[in-house]
DNA sequence: AGTATATAGTTGCATTTTCAACTACTTTAG
DNA sequence: CTAAAGTAGTTGAAAATGCAACTATATACT
C-alpha cells in the first residue's frame, strides 16, 4: 500500500506482503469453516498446548506465542472451555495465576482440523515455493523476528 | 502453527510466515498509535483512493482493493467520513452504487502518517531484506496472489 | 414488455476485539 | 515486617467485525 516509486522492488514488496497474508488467511478460514470446524485461531492455541511440555500453558505464555492481548485470550480461551476442548487449572506456585490444560477432545479437534489446514498451506502457500526460496524466506523472516 | 517435521524447512515456513506478518502489524500499529495518528486500515484506504482515477473509487472496487468484506467496508467509511477524510457521492451510471471520494483533509492525512509508517516499514522490514530476497519475496508471493 | 435473477450497498444482530479499570497475589526496598 | 510497585489474569463497556437479511437498481431471459 505505502507509496511512491510503484516499481521499485523495495517498495513493491510490503503491500505485495500484506495482500499476500490477507488472501491466504482469507481463503483457509473459508476452508475450515466450509468443513464446519473451528477457525484458524483454535487451532494455534490447541497446536501450542498440544506441544507445550505437560500440554499446559500460562495464559500469559500462551499469549505471547499466538500473538493475542492477554484479554483477548481470557475469552478465546473462554470460547474454547466453553467447548471442552481445554480447561483452566490453577498455578501451585503462583496462586494469580493458572494453567490452560487442552483436553482430550481438544487433541482430537486439533487433528481434525489439520487436514483441511495443512492441505490449504500446500495448496496455496507452500506448493509455490521451491527450496531455495523457501529457505530464503525463513531465513529473511527470521531475522525480522529476531530483531523486534 | 502446523504440525509435525519441525525440522523441515517446508513445515517452518508458514509458521514463521504467520508469526511474522503479525509482529510486524502489531509494531506499526503501534507506531502510528503512538503518534497520535490513525491505525493501519485508514492508511490502505486512503492511499488506494489517493491513486485511483479521479481520486474515488466504487465500494466494491475498494473493498476488493483492501480486502475487507464488503459491510466492513461501509462502516469503515462511516468512520473515515465522520472523519472529514472522504466523502460518498452517488454515482450516475449506476444508481444503485456510490463512491467514495477522498478530501483535501484525506490526502493530507495520509500523506502525514506515511513517514510514520514508512518508516517502520523500512526499519522492521525492508531492511532486513537484500535486492536477491526482495526479488524472491515478489516473485514467489505473486505467484501465490496469481493462483487464488 | 414482464418476470426472474444478479449486483451495489446498507443495516440489525450476534460475536469478537480492544481499552481501561480492577482484583488478587508476588516481589522489591526500606 | 511493611509499604510500594509490579505481574497475572479477568471483566465491563465501547468499538469493530462478520453474517444474514433487506432495499434498490440493473441485467438476462422468455
Amino acid at each position: 500500500m505505502p507509496i511512491p516509486n510503484e516499481n521499485d522492488p523495495k517498495s513493491r514488496v510490503w503491500p505485495i506482503f500484506l495482500a499476500t497474508h490477507s488472501r491466504l488467511i482469507e481463503r483457509i478460514d473459508e476452508a475450515l469453516t466450509r468443513a464446519k470446524l473451528p477457525p484458524l485461531a483454535w487451532y494455534d492455541v490447541l497446536w501450542e498446548l498440544e506441544k507445550a511440555p505437560d500440554q499446559r500453558l500460562r495464559m500469559h505464555d500462551l499469549a505471547k506465542r499466538v500473538v493475542l492481548s492477554r484479554s483477548n485470550l481470557t475469552r478465546l480461551a473462554d470460547r474454547l472451555v466453553a467447548a471442552g476442548l481445554l480447561y483452566r487449572e490453577p498455578c501451585p506456585d503462583d496462586r494469580r495465576g493458572s494453567y490452560c490444560v487442552i483436553t482430550q477432545a481438544g487433541l482430537e479437534t486439533r487433528k481434525t482440523m489439520w487436514p483441511v489446514y495443512g492441505e490449504q498451506i500446500e495448496g496455496l502457500f507452500a506448493c509455490h515455493l521451491n527450496a531455495a526460496e523457501t529457505e530464503v524466506l525463513i531465513k529473511a523472516m527470521t531475522r525480522m523476528l529476531k530483531a523486534l
